[in-house]
RNA sequence: GGGCGGUUAGCUCAGUUGGUAGAGCGUUCCCUUGACGUGGGAAAGGCCGUGGAUUCGAAUUCCUCACCGCCCACCA
């Protein structure tokens, strides 16, 4: 801790994270610290250390990073370093998601203000336009996730659109569709019309609607619905087994009955899926536009019609309602049945729930799809029984609830999308065979699928994919990960997917600990979003403050799975507590410009007690780390620096360091030193940038970010 | 309809195993102290949502209710 050179001119001014933190990161780059394979090679860590590792979420290569990108990264940085600086093979992966759907849609959003559509664009001239995008944002979303400090292995950097990435996820399906996971089946999807795309569960959004509901006369019943224009085809009556007010009616007898367009023969269905309590206890069923009534009729081998056509236009089967979109057909459709007196009543004040699409809002179809689907049940029981054995640790841990209900009512997944950006779906159709193949299959006359996985279909594989499974040279070293940190609200989108594709693909979750972080919100915790124009870049935040203290402002009392309000005035707070920790280095390096550097022995009795309390902070920060009490950590660090280690102790050592008498002022010059030193190593995960700025000032031969973590002992 | 979370200082939030409460910002007063005014010192401000239970003792455990928020949901 030679300190010769006196003080150096910098500190003379206030702290400048503008001038330090670009700077900074390109030595932490070049030093190549970030590979762990650097680290054996320099001697900084073993062979034989413990591996650490962490997948990133790749950030989608679609726009700039917002203010829970700062945060993920923060917290994932955190448990970086402080693992590094424990002598962990530490590896944190990066990696830039095409986001599938996500992406194009903003780029459709695009060219529309162009005045263009993807409708009548060749699919190879749109892919490859939307991929030069995305590329160009890769870059700039690269750019700003250094602005954060992260310390990842850019080395290792990878796309969701690499070949070998596109590779694995083609094998991926063809082995399921081998092991009987994968099927192709006519089937009820959700079908968005503005996107001309099937999608899954979690990409369609429920909210409740107050709907009219309609009663009318159907033969001797009175059925009800809030959709009068899927009605056409409706030859099913359907009631419970159970329900007495219908005993006389027999399953599978035939009535004769007036309907929209004329008289039809409508047969009697019991079925026990029908609520005796809900309206009449009868209704009629429409199996291509619904859920519910798909499966009824399935379950009695009904025939099922398609009414409503993928741009949402009535069919044929609608007679002179042809060609009329539902709006407008359904009012109409209303009257005509009005005039044949056959509506008997309307609620107008029933609630319904309806579901939209999660990008666009448009109402969704349910139609009838031939589509790729997996098999879920067998995949969720690996996923449960993974956490029963207690495998898998989430942190909060009352998300192991919200996981399990997710694993115990899975629903068959839709992994086909009807848009060209994505990884393809390596499988051919020849009428009515298909065979999963990444090359054309013997013979003629078959055709490629012109479908693409649902983006979490290979983002699913995503921690084995940036181990390099299954043959690469990473994959028995860094395979399972660690933790996997996350938003909470992947935790039905993500994460078990992941815990699924693991289990399926290798036998061994991807990793052993999920930690679920908050959403960032407003300052008045209001959420984020632009129709409301309180979206905060933390970029912007940043700039003015510095990364380090906006950092502190994202961590400091943010309880994983709590959603945080940011604030700019606790930001600010930070950046002073910078320039405090900046100026305690100024007054220390100009206190002990004549001191020799050699530990004074013994200390003296007051400066003794100064450090068996620091040890204090050192043990209790330390669990803190270990146990993900980063919020804790970060605030006793906080707390100490400020009213402690300034406050009190150099307060006090400006009279020690008066002494004439020199083994005092040397034990104080010591204790200082020490307290600062180890202070930096403490707070450097926490404060990466300015923490490391300081070190190198104090005439360190070693970077801070591979610099050991103290014991207490 | 089901599930989860929250309810602590004016605001935004901490409080790890139960021992009568803390942070940041804000407010009031004082200080041109040679590290820092992006500072220092001091202060005001909380029956820790309601009602009950366990305990020597509960913000902290259990139950009830109320309110707020989020998520899920195939009652046509």
């Amino acid at each position: 801790m030679k300190n010769s050179n006196g003080m150096n001119e910098i500190f003379l001014s206030p702290y400048n994270p503008k001038d330090t933190e670009e700077r900074i990161y390109k030595v932490w780059e070049e030093s190549g610290f970030f590979n762990p394979d650097v680290c054996i090679k320099k001697g900084i860590v073993n062979e034989t250390s413990p591996a650490f590792t962490i997948v990133m979420p790749p950030p989608n290569a679609n726009g700039n990073l917002h203010a829970g990108h700062a945060l993920f990264i923060t917290v994932e940085d955190i448990m970086i370093r402080f693992k590094r600086m424990n002598g962990f093979k530490a590896l944190w992966l990066p990696g830039a998601d095409h986001a599938g759907f996500e992406t194009q849609v903003v780029y459709e959003k695009k060219i529309e203000k162009e005045g263009r559509s993807r409708f009548g664009m060749n699919p190879d001239d749109l892919y490859k336009e939307i991929l030069n995008f995305t590329l160009e944002n890769k870059k700039n979303m690269e750019m700003q996730v250094r602005q954060l400090g992260a310390s990842c292995d850019w080395s290792r950097e990878k796309f969701t659109l690499d070949q070998d990435v596109v590779d694995k996820t083609q094998d991926t399906f063809i082995k399921m569709f081998n092991d009987g996971l994968a099927y192709r089946g006519k089937r009820a999807i959700n079908w968005c019309y503005k996107h001309q795309t099937s999608l899954s569960e979690v990409e369609t959004e429920s909210t409740e609607e107050s709907s009219t509901f309609y009663y009318f006369k159907y033969g001797p019943f009175e059925i009800g619905t809030v959709r009068p224009e899927t009605k056409f085809g409706d030859k099913y009556v359907v009631m419970h087994p159970d329900d007495k007010r219908y005993a006389e009616y027999q399953h599978g007898q035939k009535i004769k009955l007036e309907w929209i367009n004329g008289p039809i023969e409508a047969t009697v269905i019991k079925d026990s899926a029908v609520d005796m309590e809900f309206g009449t206890g009868v209704m009629t069923i429409t199996p291509w536009h619904s859920q519910v009534d798909f499966e009824i009729a399935q379950r009695h081998n009904l025939d099922m019609e398609q009414i409503i056509d993928w741009r949402g236009k009535l069919l044929p089967i609608a007679g002179e309602f042809t060609g009329m979109n539902i709006k407008d057909a359904r009012p109409k459709i209303v009257e005509k049945l009005k005039e044949k007196g056959l509506l008997t009543r309307v609620d107008d004040k029933y609630k319904n729930v309806v579901k939209k699409c999660y990008k666009c809002n448009t109402v969704i179809e349910p139609q009838i799809k031939d589509q790729w689907f997996v098999k879920m049940t067998p995949l969720t029981k690996m996923a449960i029984e993974s956490v029963d054995k207690g495998e898998i640790k989430f942190i909060p841990d009352n998300y192991e609830k919200i996981f399990r209900y997710w694993m115990n009512n899975p629903i068959d997944w839709n992994i086909s999308r009807q848009i060209v950006w994505g990884i393809s779906i390596p499988a051919w159709f020849r009428g009515e065979e298909y065979v999963a193949s990444k090359e054309k299959p013997e013979g003629d006359g078959w055709v490629k699928d012109t479908d693409t996985f649902d983006t979490w279909f290979s983002s699913g594989q995503w921690p084995l994919m940036m181990t390099n499974y299954p043959d690469g040279a990473d994959f028995p070293v860094y395979y399972p990960s660690d933790v996997m940190e996350t938003g909470h609200d992947l935790i039905f989108k993500w994460v078990p997917r992941m815990v699924i594709f693991g289990l399926y693909l290798t036998g061994r979750a991807p990793f052993h600990t999920v930690y679920l972080h908050g959403l960032v919100n407003d300052a008045q915790g209001k959420k984020m979003s632009k129709s409301k124009g309180n979206v905060v870049n933390p970029l912007e935040l940043t700039d003015k403050y510095g990364t380090d203290a906006l950092r502190m402002a994202l961590i400091v009392g943010n309880t994983p799975g709590t959603d945080v309000a940011l604030q700019e005035n606790k930001v600010k707070a930070y950046k002073n507590f910078a320039n405090k920790l900046w100026n305690i280095t100024r007054f220390i390096l100009s206190s002990t410009e004549d001191f020799n550097g050699d530990k004074p022995s013994p200390l003296n009795d007051s400066d003794e007690k100064l450090i068996a309390e620091f040890n204090e902070l050192i043990k209790d920060v330390t669990v803190d780390m270990d146990n993900y009490r980063f919020y804790l950590a970060a605030e006793k660090l906080y707390h100490y620096v400020w009213h402690t280690f300034a406050d009190k102790i150099i307060e006090e050592s400006k009279e020690k360091l008066k002494s004439q008498n020199k083994e005092v002022v040397q034990s104080i010059q010591y204790t200082l030193i020490h307290i600062l030193e180890t202070t930096l190593i403490l707070l450097h995960p926490f404060m990466p940038f300015i923490t490391e700025e300081i070190w190198s000032k104090l005439n360190k031969d070693k970077l801070l970010m591979v610099t050991k973590w103290p014991s207490a002992i």
